[in-house]
This record gives structure tokens, C-alpha cells and sequence, in this order.
DNA sequence: AAATTCTGACTGACCAGTCGGTCATTAGAT
DNA sequence: ATCTAATGACCGACTGGTCAGTCAGAATTT
């Protein structure tokens, strides 16, 4: 009521957001309606009129957020030009620098990828989910054919396996990073793309 | 019932087996322990005299599946002798090669690892994870260590963060491989690590 | 016949989703 | 300008169903 200008269509990003921290403090299962309600500020009843049910409203975080992250990551690839290593490098640095915005919510992306595997969810999160993973793998892949072709890399290298592990890499550093608070995610992530960048380059 | 010649201890290994099936079915929240205990072909007053809650059941549950792919790992580990980089190689194998055995108890990984964010089970399933990591990252670092000693690859490589970021692929391949059916993980993993080898190797 | 192990009906707590109703805003009539 | 009617956003008490955990007694073992 407070800071209500006005809103029509807003409000249910209002309810995203409110979900979003309600999910990431508490699990999807353990999340409460109610409690969602209440960290927007608004009736129960009113998250019914913007969603279905609460799967539904989990799913629209899914999708803010991934848009959200998704942003940061383009950043990082339309990144000024320079040779593919300088490209992969830049990347690397741009998406392990969204530690410390993202280690808040990250619960959020083990709440998803645990949705992905209870049977009423399932094929919606499971669909979305490769089709991201195979959006990344398609645009590093890319990135190193490029190199390859400009003679950068060495030209016996597997693009698509590298392009796949390399995305792996970077989900699994903030996993780790999750679970130990001591662990440098970024460090990490600069150091063994030194040792990769040396097995790829020509 | 029926296949009951005599069980002492056994039968909490019969309960832990039955709740891993009946958990990577329908993830933690939606399994219902009358079905873990159907099952197991007993009653459901039986699990409560085995295990104090849902929670400490499914936390045994993760204990053995931690016991059981440990026990793989080791396998690649203790292989016989050769190079650094052949050792390298045969746990990167070993562990891949896990996918056909485990692919349809993976659920279960994404439910620890989404466990390790609800706020009653948070504190032990996240200890555990850390150590778990913690043990993996070592075990690497240390042959990769061996390899700078001998000579066999580059001495300004930096183990730790290779250790890392390789025990973390394994995990991402796969979580990739969960999404994707067509995506081979033990393919992809091995031609990532010719890479990494060449940028390991002096 | 005592001890131990097992059992499933029962209970109390919990919660997603509904629905009848309120209220603020806008539109139309005078 | 003032009143009235219509609209639809908003609300939270209630319902119907679910399920973890208990417990009094049955079954089995010693």
C-alpha cells in the first residue's frame, strides 16, 4: 500500500520477486503461500489472480531469473572484440563475477534443478533446462571454432566436449562455492581457464 | 516377508534401498514414507523403528549413495601405476562410466543437493558436501601435484584450482546428461580432458 | 511366558486453492 | 459538480485433503 503509485502490470513481477526470496529462504515445498502473500505485501488471494497455482508461480521465478542471469552473460560475450581467448577469458570473468550478486539466490538454482525431477514439473523445468544448457554450449562452442579457424587453437580440438565442460565448470564452481564459504569461485575459475586456454592454443 | 532368512542390521540396508527408489521417484517432499514402507514390503510403524524421521531416513539414504560411488572413485584412484596424466585419465574414465549405473538414481543428487538449502536439514547435508568436495579436490590436486614433481607436466600450473574445476565438470557433465539424453557424458568428458592434459602437460 | 519386533489405524497439524464479499476507481447521468 | 452504477482488483476465512509420526496391541522369537 505504502509505495503504490500505481500498478497493473508490475504487480506480478511484485509477487516473482516476493517468491523468489520466500523460495530461497525455504525450499518450493517447504515455501508457504501465504508467506509469499505476506512478503508482498498483499492478500492470498491475490497471488491467485496473477497464477494458476503456486508451480505456476515457481515457474515465472524460473523464468525471471534466468532471464536475469542471462543478461549478465551477454555482457560478457558481445564484450569488445579481441582474439577468442581474450573472448573466452572476458566470458569466464563476467559470469564467475556474478558471485557475489547471485550467492543469495543460487538455493534457487538447486530448487529448480531438484524440480526438474518431481514428476508434475518434470517436463517443463527438464525442456527449459536443456535448452539453456544447449544455448551456452552452442555459443562458446562457437566462440572456439572461431579460433580454431583463425588459427588461434590448435585444430585437433573438439569444440562441442570443451564448449559442454567448460559450461559444466561454471555451474559446478558456484555449487562448490555454495556448500564451502572459504572457496573462491572467480580465482578459481581464472586459473584453470589459464591451463585450458593452454590446451586449446595452437 | 518372503525372501526373509535372517536380518538384523540388514533390514535397515532393505529400508535405506527401498527410500532410495521411492525418493528418486518422487523427490523428498512428494515420497510418502507408507510408500517407502510398502517398498520394503513391511509396515510403516517398522521405519520409525529403524530411523527417527522422514529426514534421518533420507539422510542414511544419502550417506550410502555417497558410500557407493565413493567406492567407484576409488577403483580409478588405486589403478595400477603409469603417468600423472594416464592416472588422470583412468579416473576421468572410472567415474564417467558410472553415468549407465547411476543415471536413474541422479534424481537423487539434485534432492541432496537441494536438501542442503532447506533450513532443517541445511547444517548436515552442507557440512557433508563440503567435506565430500573437499576430500575429491584434495585426492586430484594431490596427483596433479605429483605430475609437476616428476616433471611430467608444467610447473606453474596451480593444482588446487585444476583439482577444482575438474572435480566440478564431472558433476556438470552429469547434470548435463540428466537433461539431455542424447548428450554423453563419459565422450564429452574424455575429449575435454585431452585438452586440459595439453594444457597440463610440460 | 517374556521379550522383542512388527503393524496399520488414528490424530493433529498443516496448507493449497476457493469463494463470497469489500472497497477504490472510473464512467455515465443529471 | 454531484450522485449512482458498474467494474474488477483485492482479500482472508474456510474447506477438503494430505501425511508424519504415535501407540496399543498382534505376531514372532527366545
Amino acid at each position: 500500500m505504502s509505495t503504490n503509485t500505481s500498478s497493473r502490470g508490475n504487480k506480478k513481477e511484485l509477487i516473482i520477486e516476493a517468491a523468489a526470496q520466500v523460495f530461497a529462504r525455504s525450499g518450493y515445498s517447504n515455501a508457504v503461500v501465504a508467506d509469499i502473500a505476506r512478503q508482498a505485501d498483499i492478500g492470498k488471494g491475490t497471488v491467485y489472480e496473477y497464477f494458476q497455482s503456486k508451480e505456476d508461480l515457481f515457474f515465472a521465478v524460473f523464468e525471471w531469473f534466468q532471464k536475469k542471469t542471462e543478461k549478465a552473460a551477454v555482457v560478457g560475450i558481445s564484450d569488445l572484440g579481441g582474439g577468442a581467448a581474450d573472448r573466452l577469458k572476458a566470458l569466464n570473468d563476467s559470469l564467475m563475477g556474478l558471485w557475489d550478486e547471485i550467492k543469495d539466490v543460487f538455493v534457487l538454482v538447486m530448487e529448480f534443478w531438484a524440480a526438474s525431477s518431481s514428476t508434475q514439473m518434470r517436463q517443463r523445468f527438464k525442456r527449459a533446462f536443456k535448452q539453456l544448457y544447449d544455448d551456452y554450449r552452442r555459443i562458446i562452442s562457437a566462440l572456439i571454432q572461431n579460433g580454431i579457424k583463425s588459427g588461434e587453437f590448435r585444430s585437433d580440438v573438439k569444440p562441442e566436449p570443451v564448449a559442454a565442460a567448460l559450461v559444466g565448470t561454471w555451474d559446478a564452481l558456484f555449487l562448490q562455492a555454495w556448500f564451502d564459504e572459504s572457496f573462491d569461485p572467480a580465482a578459481t575459475a581464472k586459473d584453470f581457464m589459464d591451463t585450458v586456454l593452454n590446451g586449446l592454443s595452437a
